[in-house]
DNA sequence: TCACTATCAATAATAATTATTATTAAGCCA
DNA sequence: TGGCTTAATAATAATTATTATTGATAGTGA
């Protein structure tokens, strides 16, 4: 974990981001939270160390995060997006009752079954989404 | 795909839905374009017949057919959301370049690798996305 | 420390979707 | 078939999530 914090730092420094508190408190709050919350989650708690902090400001950083691949942008079937720090690839658990969204790692990627008309073809990412 | 129609027109009335032009356009519609459309597309496409044909019309009924399990709502990464009307278990694969979408059939769902936290739980579906 | 400029907060704007309402028309029943 | 009831329609207002704008602020390198 601290060395996801690290890169993050090392990250911004490189592509001219400017590592502010508020930039920092974003991070680490996805970095801590794994619930995959969403931008207005982020933004209540942000705003428990930043009662300032605008709305605004938690968008333009997801976006840029999101851009620098610092984070990742998940769309379940609700009507608004998801957010998480974890890079590592991973599929999701979605609990309908219980509205929770949870990380789950297979242990080999070799055995999710291939479509015909992809074999052969370059893929760029496959994500499995249990509804349970 | 007659079958579909029926059995749509079945469900309608036994769910006390009235079988309008318009929901019935919008289905058909649903049906012959397997591109899965936005409510923007079917909108459009509803409007050569129907000219007056208003937006609100097109999502009411969307969301009435999916109420009754008729079609199928899909969230791609984008900020709108696509639907179809195939209602057999399938998954899609996604073309970056192209941004179109295209239903895939797996020959057999047995081979789908299941996360330990799932062993023995009932799973609703299960729904892969093949991004290329 | 100073200057430069990215970031901030506040707010306006946009886009997708949902809610409201008066009018229209489906489907039932005599 | 023709009226009657009520859901569906079209038009439009409202809402929600997200993005863009802007002047003020503050982080960072010189």
């Amino acid at each position: 974990m601290e060395n996801a914090l690290e890169q993050f730092k090392k990250e911004c420094r490189n592509k001219g981001l400017r590592l502010t508190k508020q930039k920092l408190a974003i991070y680490e709050i996805l970095l801590k939270d794994k619930s995959h919350p969403t931008a207005e989650d982020i933004h209540q708690k942000l705003k428990r160390h930043f009662p300032k902090a605008s709305f605004a400001t938690v968008y333009d950083n997801l976006r840029k995060f999101k851009k620098l691949e610092l984070i990742k942008e998940f769309n379940c079937g609700e009507n608004c997006k998801r957010y998480e720090a974890n890079m590592q690839p991973h599929h999701h658990i979605i609990n309908t009752k219980t509205r929770k969204i949870t990380d789950v790692y297979l242990t080999s990627n070799k055995n999710i079954p291939l479509p015909k008309e992809l074999s052969g073809k370059k893929i760029k990412e496959i994500k499995i989404t249990y509804i349970v």
